[in-house]
DNA sequence: TACTATGGCCATACACTGTATATCATACGC
DNA sequence: GCGTATGATATACAGTGTATGGCCATAGTA
C-alpha cells in the first residue's frame, strides 16, 4: 500500500491546497503542520513565492516569456523544485491568474444596482490593468479561484437584490462578462502587440478612400480615450442594455 | 547586390503578396507571372494550401496541437519547405485567423441599422463557430486581413448611415467588437476547455450555500441556450445600449 | 543517540518545438 | 546547353515541458 507511491506530485502533497483549482470549500492553509520553521538561508519555496515571481516575470516580459527554467532561475532553484509545488505549467498559469484576480478588492456597496456593477467592474478593470499581460492567461483558461468566486458571487448577488430573476441575472452578468473579457484581451501592453496595433491604425489609415470610406472616416476616433474611460463608457452601454432587456419591471 | 541575397524568405517571394499581414492596398493575386503550370504528382504547395491543412489540424485538435512538422506531414513535406511561403508561424497563425473571417459572407442590407447589424453579427459568429478552436487565434492576434476589414468597414458604414457621428460610430463598434471577442474567446470547443467547463459547473453547485447563495441561486441557468441564441441576446442588449447612449436624436 | 522515513530539491534525459544555415533539384529564359 | 531563379530538403541548435531517479537534511521514533 504505502510502497509504491513515490513523494510523487499532486494531490495533498505538504499542507497546501489539494483540489486541483478549487480552494474553497475546504480551505486548509495553514494546514495540519503548520509550515514548520527553517532557517537555511534561502526560504523554502512555496506556492506563493512560485506563483509571485511567475507573475512578477509576466509582468516585465509577457507570458511567452514564462518558462519554467527562467522561473525557476529567478528563484535561484532548478526547474525540477517546481514540480513539487506545482503539477505542471498549466496549473501554474492558472495560479497566476487566480492571483490576479484575488488582488482585486471588491468595494462596498453604495448606490443602485447599476452604481455598484459600475463600481465593482472599475475595481476589476483597475486590478487588471496593473498587469495588464495577464489578459491571455485570464481570458484562456477560465477557472475560478477563489478570487473569481468572490467577484461571481458579488456581481450576482447586486442582480438578484435588485430584482433580476436567476434566469435574468445569468444573462446580465454573461453580458457583462464576455465584454470584460474581450476588453482584457485587447489591452495586452506587450511591446509586440502595442506595436501591432500602432501599426494596424497607420494601414487603415493608408486604404484607399473609395473602397473603404467609412474606416477611413472613423479611424482618427481611435485611442482618444484611455483605457479606463473607453471601459467606463463600455460598461455603462452594457449596463443601458441590461436595463432594457433584462431588468425587472417594477422601478 | 544580387549577390549576398539568398533566396531568403519574406518580401515578394513567389507571386505572393508581400505585404506583411495587409493584402488590400495592392492586391497581386494572380500576379506577375500567373502561376504557370506543373504536372508533377503533388501540386507544388502554395499559402493556400498550407493555411487550408493548417485550418483542418486546428479545426480537428485545437491551435496547440498545430506543429509546424505535423503540418508538413499532412502536405507530405517536410517542415522547412513551409518557411518558403510563411514568414514564421506567428504569420501562419495570422492567415489562419484570416482564413476563417474570410469565409463569413457578409449578408445584404435590410431593415434598420439595428437590424443590419444583427444580420452582420450573426453571420460573423455562424462563420467563426464552424472553426471554434480557432478563438485564441482570433482573439489574441488582432491583425486585420480583407476579411477583417470588409467586415469593419460593413459595421461602420451601417453605423455611420444611421447618423452616428465618426466617434459614436467607433465607440458602438468597439463595443460590440470587445464583446464578441469574449463571445468567441469561451466557446472555444476543444475537448479540455469543454470539460473543464463541466467541472466549474459541478464546483459552482459544490459551493457551500451559506457562503455563496447567489451563484447557488443562479448556476442552475447556465447553458440553457444554445451559443447562438446566446449570442443573439447578447448582441440585442449590445444594442439597445448603443441606441440608448451613442445613437443620433433624430428618428 | 542511532535509525529510518520522508519532504523537498536536483541531475539527467527525452521527445518535441520553432527556426537558421546550407545544399540539392528542378524548370525556365537565353 | 547554361545560368539562374524557384522551391524543397537535410542537418543542426537552442529552448521547451516533464518523466525518472537519486541525494540530503531534517523529523519522528526507539
Amino acid at each position: 500500500m504505502s510502497q509504491g507511491d513515490k513523494p510523487r506530485r499532486s494531490g495533498a502533497a505538504q499542507g497546501v491546497p489539494a483540489v486541483d483549482a478549487s480552494p474553497i470549500p475546504a480551505p486548509p492553509w495553514a494546514g495540519p503542520q503548520a509550515r514548520r520553521a527553517r532557517r537555511s538561508p534561502r526560504p523554502p519555496l512555496d506556492r506563493g513565492r512560485i506563483v509571485a515571481a511567475a507573475l512578477a516575470i509576466v509582468d516585465a516580459d509577457g507570458t511567452d516569456a514564462l518558462s519554467l527554467r527562467r522561473l525557476a532561475d529567478a528563484l535561484h532553484v532548478t526547474a525540477m523544485s517546481l514540480y513539487w509545488h506545482v503539477r505542471d505549467k498549466a496549473e501554474l498559469l492558472e495560479l497566476v491568474g487566480q492571483a490576479v484576480l484575488a488582488e482585486i478588492e471588491i468595494p462596498p456597496a453604495r448606490g443602485d444596482w447599476r452604481e455598484q456593477l459600475r463600481d465593482v467592474h472599475r475595481a476589476m478593470i483597475g486590478g487588471f490593468l496593473r498587469h495588464p499581460n495577464t489578459a491571455d492567461v485570464l481570458v484562456g483558461r477560465a477557472r475560478y479561484g477563489a478570487g473569481g468566486l468572490a467577484l461571481f458571487e458579488r456581481i450576482l448577488s447586486i442582480l438578484l437584490d435588485a430584482g433580476f430573476a436567476p434566469d435574468a441575472a445569468f444573462d446580465a452578468y454573461q453580458s457583462l462578462y464576455l465584454f470584460t473579457l474581450g476588453f482584457m484581451a485587447t489591452s495586452t501592453r506587450t511591446p509586440e502587440f502595442v506595436e501591432a496595433q500602432r501599426q494596424g491604425v497607420l494601414y487603415m489609415l493608408s486604404l484607399p478612400e473609395d473602397r473603404f470610406p467609412s474606416i477611413r472616416a472613423v479611424v482618427p476616433a481611435i485611442g482618444r480615450r484611455s483605457l479606463e474611460e473607453q471601459f467606463e463608457l463600455d460598461v455603462d452601454i452594457q449596463l443601458e442594455g441590461i436595463a432594457a432587456r433584462l431588468a425587472p419591471v417594477e422601478a
